[in-house]
RNA sequence: GCGCCCUUAGCUCAGUUGGAUAGAGCAACAGCCUUCUAAGCUGUGGGUCGGUGGUUCGAAUCCACCAGGGCGCGCCA
């Protein structure tokens, strides 16, 4: 018995096709797929093994399917097979088999699920990488969530896997954030300059005046006093102030957004530092090994089509070879002042995990950078050479907040936007995380505030809960009843007596659990996991309210001990998956709905 | 102008990687509460899968072109 039902099946079509066509080229048994049926009148599964050998056999896929239903419907495990349209083969299963699966899920309890197709395979996911000058805002959540998610889908599926945070603590943002920190510290020891007059004295303007960098002007007042102003409490010179001030601020916003991942509940392994990498010298090694691979060199970039840049002049500059690994345009690695640009860095980061042992790289970014994709994947490309670590890049698009159906606006001046943390206060972290897991991450998506706190069915995190919940519910009532629940205790019931319609019905959901990990993780799309749930919720709630109509079908039968336990062990395999699944989704199971 | 993403029922969205008669929730319509079990349940109606061609046994899915929406397009990260 394998712990994937889909997988066991497969095997036996895999063995029977090849008795039927003997010299069946491997690359067309790999094309051989068994997959749930979308019409129960078609059986339990269908297997398309006759059209795809068809070809190579130069056989009639019908002739095939004919040879491969006899074959099957001998099997114990198959009660009747059936050729069906172009060449599919129904397979109806014995139900002993189904049933079959719940005493493999109560002993494996939360692994049931967890796949190999992984092979240990070095992931490094990194998420969130949010610039450290300010708080979590709405735009970062969706992010934090997917890539979470994924990690814990892909670990699941089986593969080694990193989660990895980049601070982006180098580039020109973070001297924008001590001037500004520097304001409120100048606010704080009393100043008599207005934030104009002080804004014309910052380098290009100060930016980020929103009020969370207040308490960090007040405790480097608290700290070094009037120390970094000048004696009338104006604009000191930054070699005096600047460094610590900038330490302060990076420090404190960084605490900042490590509490709200934390009240998130998102985790990380490791938090990468792109400064600390700048200072290593990463950033001029890698340009060296690139320029050493004849990659670099410097020329001038074609002008955009449409409207050009106000300031836009022709320049030479250093440019990286990302045509050659298919990109649209050759890629600056440094600006006009000789420094390095966010690119150069990002390949050194990059290059750095792949030194770290990363087989497979993901990045979920945002879809503001999607132009970005190209440029990094032919960077890596160029760093690893063909074949071996890649990168994909999991882009979430927009979220767009409502309540009440308006849109919330967000601003991200003058702090009007919406912070991770105001949403996490008003709708909770389990409604957040399963709500952001409702859409394919590449689609805009709409989060309705009132929504996802409602409790109805129209809310997918309140409708799966609440299956959890009922499971508990009838399994807490049990254990009152003096009822043996230990795993091992419910896998040794007899479950002949699970003939239902519906109970069937919900077996077999449980029963695809298994290769749903492995699509969802093979796509890497951890919201299939959330559509799963929702859909198993539905079975377990439908099998629920049968009992209304028809009182033998309730879980807990006095009379009947032996039909109650078999029900019991559905019932406690169902909790299982679900749990199985919020955990994926990192969503806490509830034990029961207040 | 170019690149990427999106377009599926009145609305919000799934769609098992190319499979059978395209599914769910909401809304609409028709029934159903002295319940372990109505913070609902059961059923019905509703579709040219944005459009046009192509690829093949077979297309919502792959390719080309077109239309609409979003994002981006040298010295921001």
């Amino acid at each position: 018995m394998q712990e994937n039902l889909f997988a066991e099946l497969r095997a036996h079509v895999v063995a029977a096709l090849t008795d039927i066509v003997p010299d069946l080229p491997p690359e067309i048994a790999a094309r051989v797929e068994v997959t749930a049926t979308k019409d129960e009148a078609h059986g339990d599964m269908a297997t398309n093994a006759a059209l795809v050998a068809s070809k190579a056999a130069r056989r009639k896929p019908q002739e095939i399917g004919a040879a491969l239903a006899e074959k099957l419907g001998a099997l114990d495990v198959v009660t009747k097979a059936e050729l069906a349209g172009p060449g599919f083969v129904n397979l109806h299963l014995a139900p002993d088999l189904l049933r079959a699966q719940l005493p493999v899920i109560l002993r494996r309890g939360e692994t049931y699920g967890d796949a190999t197709i992984g092979g240990r395979v070095n992931v490094n996911v990194e998420y969130v990488s949010a610039n450290p000058t300010g708080p979590m805002h709405i735009g970062h959540c969706r992010g934090a969530v997917v890539g979470d998610a994924l990690a814990n889908l892909l670990a699941k599926a089986g593969f080694a896997v990193t989660k990895e945070y980049l601070i982006n603590d180098a580039g020109g943002q973070v001297t924008a954030l001590a001037w500004a920190a520097y304001w409120r510290y100048l606010e704080a020891i009393g100043t008599t300059l207005t934030e104009e007059e002080y804004s014309a004295e910052v380098p290009g303007g100060m930016q980020y005046r929103g009020e969370y960098l207040i308490p960090v002007g007040q405790r480097l007042a608290a700290e070094h006093g009037t120390a970094f102003a000048t004696e009338s409490r104006g604009v000191a010179a930054p070699e005096l102030w600047f460094d610590i001030v900038r330490e302060t601020a990076l420090e404190m916003m960084m605490a900042g957004i490590r509490e709200d991942l934390d009240l998130l509940g998102v985790t990380f392994d490791r938090f990468s530092s792109e400064r600390e990498l700048v200072l290593k010298g990463a950033t001029d090694a890698t340009i060296e090994k690139l320029t050493a691979m004849g990659l670099i060199y410097n020329g001038v970039l074609e002008p955009p089509k449409g409207k050009l840049p106000d300031d836009w002049e022709p320049r030479e500059q250093m440019l990286f070879r990302a045509t050659r690994f298919g990109d649209d345009v050759d890629r600056p690695l440094r600006k006009s002042d000789g420094s390095n640009t966010y690119f150069a860095n990002d390949i050194a980061y990059h290059a750095d995990k792949i030194a770290r042992g990363a087989e497979i790289m993901i990045d979920v970014w945002g879809a503001d950078h999607g132009g970005y994709v190209s440029r990094m994947q032919a960077a890596t490309k160029a760093l690893a050479g063909e074949g071996r670590a890649h990168l994909d890049v999991v882009l979430c698009q927009i979220v767009k907040v409502l309540k009440g159906g308006e849109l919330v606006r967000m601003s991200k001046r003058a702090g009007t936007f919406i912070t991770l943390r105001d949403l996490l206060e008003e709708v909770g972290r389990d409604a957040v995380r399963f709500t952001m897991l409702t859409r394919k991450s590449d689609a805009q998506m709409d989060f309705d505030i009132d929504q996802a706190i409602a409790q109805t069915r129209e809310n997918p995190v309140f409708y799966v809960q609440y299956a959890h919940a009922r499971c508990r519910s009838v399994l807490r009532a049990a254990h009152e009843q003096g009822l043996d629940l230990a795993p091992e205790s419910l896998a040794n019931a007899p479950l002949d007596s699970l003939d239902n319609a519906a109970e069937l019905t919900l077996i077999r959901r449980l029963a695809a659990w298994p290769r749903q990990v492995e699509q969802a993780a093979f796509a890497r799309e951890p919201h299939r996991i959330a559509f799963f749930l929702y859909d198993l919720a539905g079975d377990l709630h439908t099998l629920w309210n049968r009992g209304r109509d028809d009182a033998t079908l309730r879980f807990l039968q006095p009379d009947q001990p032996d039909a109650t336990r078999a029900r019991l062990a559905l019932v406690a395999a169902t909790a299982m998956v679900i749990r199985s699944g919020l955990a994926v989704m990192g969503v806490t199971p509830v034990e029961e709905m207040r």
